[in-house]
DNA sequence: GCTATAGAGGACTATTATAGTATACTTTTG
DNA sequence: CAAAAGTATACTATAATAGTCCTCTATAGC
């Protein structure tokens, strides 16, 4: 029904990087989003893996953002990390509702779930980090 | 992420009573909506605590919709079984966002998770049933 | 006023998803 | 080549969801 934690976390991550604006380590972010590290590291990875932010190995390495924060929205991240917003089961290729929900059955409900939930990926893509870090 | 099972299956109970518009008992709502007699059961007294349908006992009892079909919305029946649609746990008392993403800390999302979960409130509340039984 | 039918209420259990950790490995810089 | 960092994957714990069971109460019809 609300956001995984992990993917509000991710969003905080990303934030966090946006507005030092600087290359900063696992243990520095963990530190200032108050995420353990460990679970910072599983969230650095996939948001390296879309290619939000970028790492660095080695001594002086870390994470910055990849892109202008004008190219990163809020559902580029939670996106990242379970996917893109779904209303409803019924949006998911395995579900299907059980049956008789009238004849033939491509279901009454999924029209509407699928509207909502477009809506809602379109307003989080809206949302930009330039406008996150300005207005802080 | 999504709307739990519970609250897609009082969706569908709903329009079952709905679309039949007939007072109808547990057994055959169950055997029409696919959901095990006793969790339709569960369902049931919820939404017969919301005021959404009326139960009668004894022989001949069943379950009758409380009011007329365009006083019933979607948002009515998911709002029952698992309150307010709420993007991120932000928007709940008790959840508190770590701190540090930006001073004072009101949280720099709190209020577009808001925004957007109250706009999915509003279009699930122009879902009426009477909408959804004519063109099923 | 009994009896069968049907719902009410709440405690309980199982399953699954989320949240979080640990361990072993690789890359980079000085 | 050693220390600092990230990578990868497997694992465990916790919490939420999904679903069941048992006992009780009300009502209609005989």
């Amino acid at each position: 029904m609300h956001i995984t934690l992990e993917a509000d976390y991710a969003v905080r991550i990303v934030h966090c990087l946006a507005r030092n604006a600087r290359r900063m380590d696992a243990k520095s972010i963990s530190d200032e989003t108050g995420v353990t590290l460990r679970f910072s590291l599983k969230i650095l990875r996939k948001l390296v893996s879309a290619g939000i932010i970028k790492s660095y190995k080695g001594t002086q390495g870390g994470y910055e953002v990849a892109r202008p924060l004008d190219e990163i929205t809020l559902n580029d991240i939670i996106e990242t990390v379970e996917g893109p917003f779904t209303l409803s089961r019924c949006l998911k290729g395995d579900y299907s509702c059980g049956q008789n929900c009238g004849e033939g059955c491509d279901c009454v409900f999924r029209g509407i779930y699928e509207e909502i939930s477009q809506e809602v990926q379109q307003k989080l893509s809206a949302v930009k980090f330039s406008d996150l870090v300005k207005n802080k």
